[in-house]
DNA sequence: TTGAAAGCGATACCAC
DNA sequence: GTGGTATCGCTTTCAA
């Protein structure tokens, strides 16, 4: 058996409302019993019961993350968001949960937040952002949502700015000479794809460019469809010179089937990717790429979601971050 | 107030005690029992709260994933492996909870175990892996380790064959015709470095290769000391015309540096690395690879572990696992 | 087959 | 400043 507080009690001749007291350094409880109580639950070994705590407490130290898991994988994405989480957590005291999101998620979140296994909840991505939102607002428990934004008012969010980055990265081709440039995003980032185009329509508008819609294009899910869009858009008449690709991964497809095409990169097409991961720098040409402050989002939602269930009439955190453009090879070339 | 097994009670008009029963399918209730029972669950919302389970039954279906987090990264491997382990242990409805190494990571194991907040430990990596292991292993608290082998006869564990790895791509390099031939590991990998290398000498013996010490190396951690390893071994007199590196990341910045000191891959160097990460495709010219099956050691670690939840009796999980040698154009040039 | 009651281990209120 | 006691929500003997 383990130690409990009982054993400590008896070990100091005290009761076991004092010791706990002592050892949660409450107000009312002389210098002289705390050190002593802490000195017995040393000698002992003493280590509080997780649960039992949790029990009384109507609080677990615990913070769930939720992820959409329908590839299963955990990518570098969701690790660098996740590095960020976590290191905040760990010196809070907080624990992360992971919950990988498949079959229903709805149901799945419904019971998280219902059974108090978690004090919050970090939500990246997952095919039903929407109705998780909306049933976690209706549920009132406290959560973040991850690189997205939200209309609604009350809903916390930590995002980079999916906008700007489009317009960064647009008019950087723009200024390189491309006219001809397309948008390519993913079915599974649909929100993301909406601020991405608007943000490149934005850029082709303050350019007096007109907007060829057969240039934005939203890619489904598997590997394979990227090089496929690329062929299709290779073959419009007077194709594209320039792709904006919502992703790195998605990126390297285009730009391994452009150049499968006989096509040059960056002469002939220019490629900008997004995220920067590691294969961005490993590619050749490198990849030039939108480098999202990933562990700084992870970290500012954790610090969202504390302020949060320290005070649940605090205001909710909604931050928009600025994105980096990363100008490599791939929109440059190697000179 | 959330609903407890209580207002349920109430609500059928039946004992706590009976509905508890119902809702745990225990033997002796009554199938209408159940039904109304449960019908009452779904429709009142009811959720059992976790903390007060978890105390009562002494179990909180939770296992906890160890990792080192020196470097404040959680790399593509430990996503790999955790996909593994995320997916088994989700359907056999148990929660992973992260636990990142930093600071005292002994004192942090003692907590973890003595606090009861997992059933159970997955162990991947860290500084002080053997200590770890002797320490869970007289608390007697489940465990399985990921990715090295131990010789404690009790121990479980689940890794890949690194000696093994070592024999395939120094038999590969030697097929090749190389006779000088390095072997770098790390200062953070003395354990696989040590297997690593014997496998590699083992090759080396089998054909009557001499061993020159100099070309086996450990580099210390940061990025930068992988060149500067490759600088110091083109420098040997007779340099190596081959590296074995232990991992793709190491592989990688060799790679580069031999480049930059003029050298053409593979022709005049050739260069495996390890794990197959995305970077190892993404290269110019792509890297022949170590591909350890790590979603796979996830999933036969956490069902090790599982068993041993389920009858602390069963037998440890000892098992390694065989890696496969993905040739690319580092060794065999692209023609 | 059901119900009453005793905890699991900690915390917090209320006396003293 | 300290101790008794109720309680958090659930499971599980034991008796009826």
């Amino acid at each position: 058996m383990a130690i409990t507080i009982k054993d400590i009690a008896v070990y100091v001749n005290m009761s076991p409302s004092t010791v706990s007291k002592a050892l949660n350094d409450y107000p009312g409880t002389s210098a002289e019993t705390k050190s002593r109580v802490h000195a017995a639950a040393r000698e002992l070994g003493y280590y509080p019961m997780a649960a039992a705590r949790d029990l009384r407490r109507g609080k677990t130290n615990r913070i769930g993350f939720s992820f959409g898991f329908s590839h299963n994988t955990i990518g570098e994405f969701a690790s660098r968001l996740i590095v960020g989480v976590v290191a905040t957590a760990e010196q809070a005291g907080y624990n992360l949960l992971l919950y990988p999101l498949t079959g229903k998620p709805l149901e799945r979140l419904t019971s998280i937040c219902r059974t108090g296994e978690v004090d919050g909840l970090l939500l990246m991505g997952g095919e039903h952002l929407a109705e998780s939102v909306a049933l976690l607002q209706s549920a009132r428990f406290p959560f973040v949502v991850l690189n997205r934004s939200s209309a609604e008012p009350d809903v916390s969010f930590v995002t980079s700015d999916h906008f700007a980055a489009a317009v960064l990265a647009t008019r950087h081709l723009i200024a390189l000479g491309h006219r001809r440039i397309a948008c390519l995003g993913s079915a599974s980032l649909g929100q993301v794809h909406a601020d991405r185009s608007a943000g490149y329509r934005q850029a082709l508008a303050e350019a007096d460019l007109e907007v060829d819609e057969r240039l934005i294009l939203s890619v489904a899910g598997g590997p394979g469809a990227g090089a496929q869009a690329m062929r299709q858009l290779l073959a419009v008449d007077q194709p594209p010179t320039a792709v904006l690709a919502i992703h790195d991964p998605l990126a390297i497809e285009c730009l391994q089937a452009a150049v499968a095409a006989g096509r040059r990169v960056p002469e002939d097409l220019a490629i900008i990717g997004s995220d920067n991961l590691r294969s961005s720098q490993a590619i050749q040409p490198t990849l030039t790429t939108i480098d999202p402050p990933l562990a700084e989002i992870g970290r500012l939602a954790m610090e969202g979601l504390l302020r949060r269930l320290a005070d649940p009439a605090s205001p909710p955190t909604r931050l928009t971050l600025p994105v980096t453009l990363l100008v490599r090879e791939s929109t440059v070339g190697s000179g």
